[in-house]
DNA sequence: CACGTTTTTGAGCGGTCGATCAAGAAGGGG
DNA sequence: CCCCTTCTTGATCGACCGCTCAAAAACGTG
């Protein structure tokens, strides 16, 4: 009973996440969300509660998406560092293209990486926080596996610390998530990618 | 002539790095830095025209803060490889130090890193990301010619692509600091760190 | 077709934002 | 000592902030 709807509440959660994730957390204000999520504040306030609450709701949606996508990446079949290092080069790819779009006006997936916003400017949001560590855990525990795949394939040495290759990569896609952002496409990146990617080829006890 | 200033201007500056460091561009108000900085509003505009201003003058200094750091404790004398563990390692330390001092309440230097804070929510501001990407430059020509002195010294292999992996160095220091915001100190990140170094001595042509 | 229930709507709350400006205070030059 | 210049001060501007709320609208139900 009572009158029905007239927004689907996971769009809506989609079209917060692109502006929190376009303008950050203090860019993007309430009459934003409203304008592009087509709501008016009582109805935005009813279904979401406050701001932070409809940016922990955003957050946690981006999260999901980059953990299915890494997690898509990374188990599928066959060798394990080809596709580490398409992934790679997708994310330096992805931003070059946001930012190209940028300079043309043209719409489409903003540019740079929430959870790396978030941990910069969103420090003392516990629950906020959270949600990064947990999905850099994630991220992490994936690409444990996968190297632990890889070692029994052979692809990698035996001798490969996984835990620690695992970590180090999740490093490492921070850092290119950093430097694609700042920097326009750079084959420089490209070859920085492979000199990472050797770094598990040629991993070795000390 | 005139009345002479009562406030030190590079001081101000500064103060304003560390307001800005601390709570990003958005975070941080006029009302804040005339609090903190001893200046009311008429004085600050005289002096840094309008926010804008005054935020591209503390990136500066924090860039210069930044570079000269890193400069200095890359192009010492003796091997370089340690000088570079202990100086990834010093960041993430730092990053946890920062997060127990908030945590306790206690002043001291923030967490995170300004140049990742800008280069996630200041993208458009052009100025800024140029001043962003020529620090990024200048850390990528000193790990380079560090790495290049590494390599006549036979620390690392003389099939090194020196400009290359200084690429990789840069991308890897951008990585620990997000890594090091996000998660308080964890031994996993410093095994992560002797991963990436280990691909400096093991580096080889593909 | 009324009724109760839920959602939508839009005005508007107190507060803060970045920025401005006139008036007063504090120096140096004549 | 007076004047001109510069800096400081504090009130204040319009705009926007996050947020609230009463009234209107749109359903299921009796």
């Amino acid at each position: 009973m009572g009158r029905p709807r007239i927004f689907d509440e996971d769009r809506a959660v989609e079209q917060a996440m692109r502006l929190f994730w376009r303008h950050g957390y203090d860019g993007t204000s309430l009459r934003d969300l409203g304008q592009e999520l087509g709501l008016k504040p009582g109805s935005l306030y009813a279904a979401f509660g406050d701001k932070e609450s409809l940016f922990h709701r955003a957050l946690d949606r981006y999260c999901d998406g980059q953990t299915t996508g890494l997690l898509a990446a990374v188990s599928a079949a066959g060798p394990l560092l080809p596709r580490l290092r398409a992934l790679l080069i997708g994310i330096a790819q992805a931003n070059q293209a946001a930012q190209e779009r940028a300079a043309a006006g043209e719409p489409g997936d903003p540019g740079g990486c929430l959870i790396v916003g978030t941990a910069m400017d969103r420090a003392d949001d516990e629950q906020a926080m959270d949600r990064v560590r947990a999905t850099l855990e994630r991220i992490d525990q994936a690409l444990e596996s996968a190297l632990l795949r890889a070692r029994v394939a052979g692809e990698i040495p035996a001798s490969t610390d996984a835990a620690a290759a695992a970590h180090f990569l999740t490093t490492v896609l921070q850092g290119v998530q950093v430097m694609s952002s700042a920097d326009p496409w750079h084959p420089r990146l490209e070859a920085a990618i492979d000199v990472a990617l050797g770094a598990l080829h040629a991993n070795r006890p000390a």
